[in-house]
DNA sequence: TTTT
DNA sequence: TTTT
């Protein structure tokens, strides 16, 4: 009936961007978000939670976000669960993200950071800083209508139930 | 940094309350929070939340939640992991709920349902009602101080990591 | 850059459904929601709450809320001002909605209270114009309490610029 | 029964502190947070949001928060009215935090600004007593906006019995 | 393994 | 498998 998370955090490594076969964005992340008290043998921890973004978003998301950057995402928990080639059920929980707020650019020292935000827009690929991630292809434009997830080969680890909205 | 879920769903079971070596209450049960749209094939879906309660929250729950109660939940998520005896690694994610609202009590017609909060304590098992859940045995007393989690022979799938504050 | 707001409380008194010049409905109520702890004095005291709904959301609230029922919302602060017939600047809190969930229904000891949610569609009412709506009887049921924002006849104040999205 | 408030935003002064008449630290100041659309003119706009803290945390802020730094700031949405000197009824609505993170230190190039979060002690002005303090020179930095929240000189509008917990 |  |  209800359901919102809300986090702030550093990604873990850079975003990484795919495609449905009918061409939807869609980009995971992972965020490490410290806890706010340290462990019983006196150790800092952090809990390491995957998110996900989809469509324009998902594109912005992998335009400005890289490894180590501070973000807040804003968003619903998701419980999805699939049968592996073992034939056990296996549980995934994650973030579906729809709100992320960069709060750090490329130049951390420039203090208008934050008005690079989600209404940023997402346009061409940013260039500079270190990429690596991601593997964008080309995109099939448009907006999504039927069932996007036929097989294409490429191992894409998103079912049926993840399209949201 | 920062990391807050609030959740309003329904209890797929009776609440189970076990209490940890050193005595400490911990109450599981898990939320199904309906998703606000429909699957591609028209269904309703939802999704099913593992919740972790502690100490006289843990007893509170234990004693007014029930199967199919409505419920808010206020917490923050944890990731945990443990080798299973296949020696794999398994990820556990869960909500440490430190807030918990009864949305609706066993006479449900009665208007007053909300007053039956968090604060409305603990103490003994508030006797009638369909209890059937969570095996309680004489609990060892007093506040928790070092390492909880010696092995008792008894299942409990909980590490060192989960005892927050 | 983020703002969000999540609140469970009772409706003060029924709502009240306008529309702006434009044939745009708004409902406002305000929600009387319990303070987690009691006054110096003992009290239990409650933060008195504006919330305003607009369009599609401003007509289901209209149709399913009453004064005294229980109902989450989940929205943002907005602070605007504006100048009063002496020449003040006033300044008004609220809280716009962009979810809101019925945790109780008309005969609430119907358990599948929560089913009638934002989604229950719009019924009566929804045909277009100004109609000013709003006055529906007075409702018999609930507990009281003292509600510093009671409507006072004035013309609504809220105009077409308030209008978000 | 549930009031739950999330903001990011920059801290349009330096925040006030203050002590209550019985030693009690209290620091306010006013979080700018930008609107996710513009207005029907195009323009940017935000909201100005006052913010309060207690005790430890109160300090904390009045230490490490600065006028144009970003902070995401975790609280409860609190409503109070008293009768101002002409004899009417005044509603002050403010967020009470409970948590407060510095998304920006001082020297912002440095990129472990988040480690410097709450618990990072008190240091100075702890010392218990009615210090005053709370005015420590004009700060050069930071984006200039208008808010409509400005120290007027008047004697603190908070007693001990606005106290929490 | 799931609630209404 | 993890960030600072």
């Amino acid at each position: 009936m209800l359901n919102r998370v809300i986090l702030i955090g550093r990604l873990t490594r850079d975003p990484e961007l795919r495609y449905t076969p009918a061409g939807v964005a869609v980009t995971q992340f992972t965020l490490a978000v410290d806890r706010p008290f340290t462990s019983n043998q006196g150790q800092r921890e952090a809990d390491f939670i995957p998110i996900v973004t989809w469509r324009q978003l998902a594109e912005t998301c992998a335009n400005y976000l890289r490894k180590g950057r501070l973000a807040a995402v804003e968003g619903r928990i998701q419980v999805r669960n699939y049968d592996n080639n073992e034939g056990r059920r296996v549980y995934v929980t994650e973030i579906i993200a729809d709100n992320v707020r960069f709060l750090e650019s490329a130049n951390s020292a420039n203090r208008d950071d934050s008005s690079m935000g989600i209404s940023g827009g997402g346009g061409g690929n940013s260039g500079g800083g270190n990429s690596g991630g991601g593997n964008r292809g080309s995109y099939g434009g448009g907006r999504e209508q039927q069932d996007p997830f036929q097989d294409d080969g490429r191992p894409i680890d998103i079912s049926d139930d993840d399209l949201p909205f």
